[in-house]
DNA sequence: CTCCAACAGGATGTGCACATTTCTTGACGT
DNA sequence: ACGTCAAGAAATGTGCACATCCTGTTGGAG
């Protein structure tokens, strides 16, 4: 047998880690919710302790907003952050094609079309799950293609608060990105070493975006963390 | 009074975690370095705890590099990680002066202006402290004429990455900018609406200091903990 | 009836002690 | 003499219990 599980993993830590995030990926939490560790500990099956841990954690990469002596509470997003985040991620993905459009490697090209592809296939399916999930890693293999892990690095962070305004304004919504035919021009744009043109074409996708976020306000149904929770406990990690 | 501040208190965690950047920055810590908890607690004459905290903050934050079951390290930074934060630091400062220079508010044109004012006084004075600290503010000083609160953290976090590869390859140089010299070029660029030539100069300034670091190469002096934080202790916080 | 203040209940923060893992030192066998 | 293994020691990780703080409530005074 490989180990025994009996007592503190590290799993554990991601289980609890990857569940908060999937409630709230889930729209189950809503802005202004207080994730109260006792209750939290009491739902998930684990010591207080891990729900701090990765509390903490998630406080830290931005996800949740804590006050001393208060708790942390699910972050109300305005509009402002928003523009703010996308008018950074403006910035670095109008570099980000411009650098690609003016030399890449046959690798990289030959991954940009498998994804552009993949992501065609999946809107054939009409697989509006795993959809979601190119839609988001489009954005990152730009980044990866750079040959830059701290601007990946980054630029996920970027996208991980996008998604969560995504998340906590409109769940119902499963679209990370207004589809794959602006994504199919921007990796045409750059194979074709049209620098201004891929740098305009993202410019506008994500100015689009930004546009179909702003339209949605929010809903309010406050629900309980018990029922929050529903089914998903703790599985596996599941990567970002 | 203000507060009791016989017990736990906000800002003792601030200052350990205040002490071991200090150290760091001033070059006592070598890459490589274990910081064991039960030493720094006594060192520092806090609990165990509170050291524990300030080092699960610093890893987050990339400062110091965590192993399960093994502690915390001084990270041992290569060339190429250097390269990448400064070519991120690139598409981000050189939109952000080609934005500014295209509009910004008068108040704006004054900050800019007081603050390469100051530089220029620094330097006259051959206060090398002070002119350290004001080159790094002048590029968060940027990201804040712009207005986004996302962009300025972001900004800070890449600056700081960037000193602490000056702290641990070149601690006694104390020069976090190739000089004023480039700032008040890139400033006059700016308030004169020069969008290309301030993305120009950036962009030079930027890479004047990439090679300036890469010439050095890393001092090997491995220091026991107590001697490292002679002098250092918990003093006030401190602003980044 | 309204407002203020003291109190009780509960949640957060912290120090402490123990379990687990890893590194070191020493001895044994080849 | 060198490599291997085992036992002790130290450091890390974790659960537990207590101290502190906040919040909602209740009682009394104006």
């Amino acid at each position: 047998m490989p180990r025994k599980p009996r007592k503190g993993d590290v799993a554990a830590d991601e289980a609890v880690y990857g569940a908060i995030r999937r409630a709230m990926h889930m729209g189950r939490l809503t802005p202004g919710t207080k994730l109260q560790e006792p209750a939290l500990a009491r739902v998930l099956g684990v010591s207080r302790e891990r729900v701090r841990k990765a509390l903490h954690r998630l406080v830290h990469e931005g996800w949740l907003t804590a006050i001393p002596n208060r708790g942390t509470f699910v972050p109300s997003l305005t509009v402002e952050e928003m523009r703010e985040i996308y008018d950074v991620r403006s910035m670095l993905e109008a570099a980000i094609v411009r650098r690609l459009s003016e030399g890449h490697t046959t690798a990289a090209a030959k991954r940009l079309k498998a994804h552009v592809a993949e992501e065609k296939a999946a809107t054939r399916r009409d697989d509006r799950g795993r959809l979601f999930e190119l839609s988001g890693e489009f954005h990152v293999l730009l980044a990866e293609l750079c040959g830059n892990e701290e601007l990946t690095r980054l630029l996920r962070g970027l996208l991980t608060r996008s998604t969560m305004h995504f998340s906590l304004a409109a769940p119902r919504q499963l679209t990370n990105c207004a589809g794959p035919h602006d994504h199919g021009d921007i990796a045409e744009a750059i194979l074709g070493g049209r620098a201004d043109r891929a740098a305009k074409l993202m410019l506008g996708h994500l100015a689009g975006l930004v546009t179909m976020q702003a339209a949605r306000p929010p809903q309010h149904e406050p629900i309980d963390l018990p029922q929050a929770f529903r089914g998903i406990k703790a599985r596996r990690p599941e990567r970002d």
